[in-house]
DNA sequence: CATTTACACTAGCGCTTGCTTGGTTAGCCT
DNA sequence: AGGCTAACCAAGCAAGCGCTAGTGTAAATG
């Protein structure tokens, strides 16, 4: 009943959970696969967590928190350059999606099980990444770098690099650094072909 | 118990569930709510479909037959410019995804929910599709209207196209083929700018 | 030493789920 | 008229679901 907020414990059931929801889906998990997986009772879990929607929620919080983190860091990281941030905000973008991978992935493809107050929620920390993007995108337009409208350029790219969830391999023949410069080199920019 | 495999009751089941997976997902609609959308009982259901999976599996095919089918006749009707083509690619899968929306975004979001012999079967449907769209973009890299690497660029694409369904409003500013050619636009194509 | 806190357990309630069974109805074909 | 069949219904089973109430216990805290 006395749920508490943040605990190494609480972190940890929330990793697992993660892979679990990834694994079989939110609503095919249940609270008692999750409690065998941490070696508890079903029923302790609601010692960490008010009800299951809070798990997801959580999941995802935690994810969309960490991407957003780790894309203002990159581009903090940065010279000025349009084209150093874009690159810069790609890569981060792939290196999230693969070390939060089960975050992601659940935040992707789960988001409709939220309830509607944790949707808003989550929806103010997604909307303020997305907002980053639109700045660089913004930025990359008027420094001719690529062509099109800012709002659709973004709504394309943010699409191409989500996908990769379905199809990219770390072992394979690209690290995350290629991949951005392969994407930014695909786009309509003459000087960034090389990248 | 007697299970038929076509009739326009069966189609009709299919369209229905499609409309409820979307709203509900999959494992959230109950064969009574589909029954009940249908104004019959739930047990009426299992004269149509051996089982809950094989209705997720007709929705699935119906959807991406129909996208493979569209998008070979976009083809056949089209010159033989790689540009020309590219577009009509772009433009088939847009409205595809317009007209069998719901098929198609539970395509998307409930692939993980089918079962292995359904994922195996239409499996091979998917990859005819973009078998597809690996040689429109394999002609456009070879005519040097597009930079990168073939998978690779149809990766993106692909992704690109599929996200629309998450923001694409048919009411706005964008129609199918206006978009398409915003995407097109934005590859690196320098004659393309204005197709 | 007494109390609180964090975490887990046992045991089950109340409900919903996919699916089955056995039988009925209405229309078509010969 | 008689038979066939697609379509449906009523009733319910067995299993599984999220979640609760009440209790135990070891460590931290006063």
């Amino acid at each position: 009943m006395n749920v508490v907020n943040d605990s190494p414990r609480r972190r940890e059931l929330i990793r697992v959970a993660a892979q679990l929801f990834v694994q079989e889906g939110f609503d095919r998990t249940t609270v008692r696969m999750l409690a065998q997986e941490m070696g508890i009772k079903s029923g302790s879990l609601f010692h960490h967590f008010r009800d299951k929607q809070e798990i997801l929620c959580a999941v995802i919080e935690e994810g969309t928190h960490n991407a957003l983190v780790i894309a203002r860091e990159a581009l903090e990281q940065c010279d000025g350059g349009a084209e150093a941030r874009l690159h810069a905000m790609a890569r981060a973008h792939l290196e999230t999606l693969l070390t939060d991978r089960n975050a992601h992935v659940v935040a992707l493809y789960e988001w409709r099980r939220l309830d509607e107050p944790s949707r808003d929620h989550l929806g103010h920390l997604r909307d303020a990444y997305e907002q980053l993007w639109q700045d660089v995108i913004g930025d990359a337009l008027e420094a001719g770098l690529i062509r099109g409208d800012k709002f659709l350029v973004s709504r394309f790219v943010l699409g191409a690099l989500n996908w990769t969830v379905r199809w990219y391999d770390p072992a394979g023949a690209y690290s995350p650094d290629a991949l951005a410069s392969e994407l930014i080199g695909m786009l309509g920019a003459p000087t960034a072909a090389t990248a």
